[in-house]
DNA sequence: CTGTTAGCGCGTTCAA
DNA sequence: TTGAACGCGCTAACAG
């Protein structure tokens, strides 16, 4: 486990470790046999340059970080696949941080990211964030950040999402056409611009179909699952309980599932369910919940995308466009696969 | 945004940088005066000491890399999730990479995390790994690894893994204890000790009930989906279909259920299922399937904490055990929450 | 208690 | 075409 590095290849080879180094570098100045010489040897000891060494010397870390909620989460996961995915492109390196949707643990990272270890963020933020010069700084500092899915309007910089309100609408329309007259909302936190996007959706089916907003059929859930569960179970236990239900993430569509078994309730013949979801979820419910699905590993991909294109033209100015994709309503019929 | 470093804090305080690297370090060789003058500087300019440089001189990287098949998986995706838990506690950061669980690509980026970038490696191998050299080089190069699940008997160094063997004979008995006699075993690949230690227990609980053994009822359905797919429907369109299945992994449990609405089997009734699966996904499929459960998070989080204990006693040798954690077995019957 | 000095390993001038 | 020298920002040995 001797050290390999430029001396001690420059040592070995009897030329100076700038020569070395320019040669591992294709550089024009060296002589094609030097640079054969050079090579030969690097390889054969398996010579890595130290990216740290690099890192400081060309102010260049090869390092993004992504920071989600949660990773285990099929929504992020497979935005985080797509971020990789890019990344092993582009030769970059991805750090991973969550916050458990606690807004002091991501100012905290987003603090620690500001001493340059990273080249650039990808994020998506905490449902209770609501200060944002944590992320301005990040800005200020020359951290590229793109968000994704939950993003910052407050901030100028490039974002990813989806057709949010256009989904809510199509989602609540669904419902109406399936018979629902009485619909819910299920919220995770109407800090969240995603959510109520959702929710001016739903909103604006609701009146476009003349039907009335019940303020009690709007309930904030929340991130804890425990409390989801027992507010939508509080929800469903109403006298006038509603005969639809939009529920605005995969969480608490899977509560809404859970609870309806243990209350023994339908699905469609005594509720109609929509819901955001993963589509290999989708794919297991029994009985079937007509879904709304992110394109989440494009989204993720889009995202690295665009922060690698801003970190190439560092010099000119960074293209700060939204991105807007769209989502795929599924309608199931429970009849397809009945096994009643 | 001009940079404050530890040369500009000096200046702005008439004091020399290594005085000011002390006193950062809050080192007992720095008055408690000059300590306080430097910190409250070093806050108002919200000094972060570059990461890179001082890996460079300390020879530590503060990083970790994480390598799996998949992120968007729910055991990967719960074992990331406490590492990185872990990771946080001790101020370290993650590097994530998938393999997709192509071998080359496994070798590629163990031989690129030969450069120095992370002080230490956690891992699941691929489903094709059958090559070693890449995996004991980087034990050579001083880089920490610890296996997790996926391991590989071949290095020595620390592992974590379940009690596969007892599982798989758990699991099997299970499955006869209800009634199954024609049992088949779903498989991934024969490269994996998991695989072979759960299959192992299926063919010892087979063999204690005086049950045949059938070489069809053992089926290879490999990585790709559609294939594990195609795989499996050929397997219950046999003539003679076995009566219980025994599905390794999770992606294979699903494709079982899927495969079962479509040729409409009936689970339990005409096909006895268990199977490895997250507790979540588990309580979401109808009929209910019996799982077996593994710990993920914790598996993640021991994981992490074997190679930080090891990267702390770097001096001393590493403690190369191996963790067995225990897998859950869930029955369920599908009576409890029938809809029929 | 403080400062001077010497690297960590690499890339990039500028001379030769 | 090559090499000597400097510095990225930081830590650590040693002097004062």
């Amino acid at each position: 486990m001797t050290k390999v590095n430029l001396k001690m290849l420059a040592n070995e080879l009897g030329v100076s470790i700038s020569t070395v180094s320019k040669a591992l570098q294709d550089s024009y100045e060296i002589s094609p046999e030097t640079k054969a010489r050079v090579l030969g040897l690097a390889k054969k000891l398996n010579f890595q340059p130290n990216p740290y060494a690099s890192s400081l010397r060309r102010r260049q870390t090869q390092h993004i970080a992504v920071i989600v909620p949660e990773i285990a989460n099929n929504f992020f996961s497979l935005a985080i696949n797509g971020i990789e995915s890019v990344a092993q492109e582009q030769h970059y390196h991805v750090l991973i941080y969550q916050t458990h949707d606690d807004d002091q643990k991501e100012i905290d990272i987003c603090q620690h990211l500001q001493s340059g270890r990273t080249d650039g963020v990808i994020m998506s933020v905490t449902a209770k964030t609501q200060d944002y010069e944590h992320l301005a700084k990040l800005n200020e500092q020359g951290v590229l950040v793109v968000f994704f899915d939950r993003v910052c309007h407050e901030i100028e910089t490039a974002k990813v999402t989806t057709d949010d309100f256009l989904s809510g609408f199509n989602a609540t329309e669904h419902l109406i056409q399936n018979g629902a007259r009485q619909i819910a909302y299920l919220s995770i936190s109407s800090l969240l611009s995603i959510d109520n996007k959702r929710k001016a959706g739903y909103l604006e089916a609701l009146h476009k179909h003349d039907l009335d907003i019940q303020p009690l059929h709007i309930v904030h859930c929340g991130n804890d699952e425990a409390h989801a569960y027992q507010k939508i179970k509080e929800l469903l236990s109403l006298p006038h309980r509603p005969d639809g239900i939009f529920a605005s993430v995969e969480t608490l569509a899977i509560n809404v599932y859970l609870v309806c078994q243990e209350l023994g309730l339908r699905i469609p013949q005594d509720l109609k369910v929509i819901c955001f979801a993963n589509l290999k979820t989708a794919a297991l419910l029994n009985p079937p919940l007509s879904t709304i699905t992110q394109p989440a590993f494009e989204m993720g991909r889009a995202a690295a995308k665009i922060l690698f294109r801003n970190l190439c033209h560092k010099n000119t100015p960074a293209q700060n466009e939204t991105i807007v994709l769209k989502s795929t309503l599924v309608p199931r019929s429970s009849t397809a696969k009945g096994d009643g």
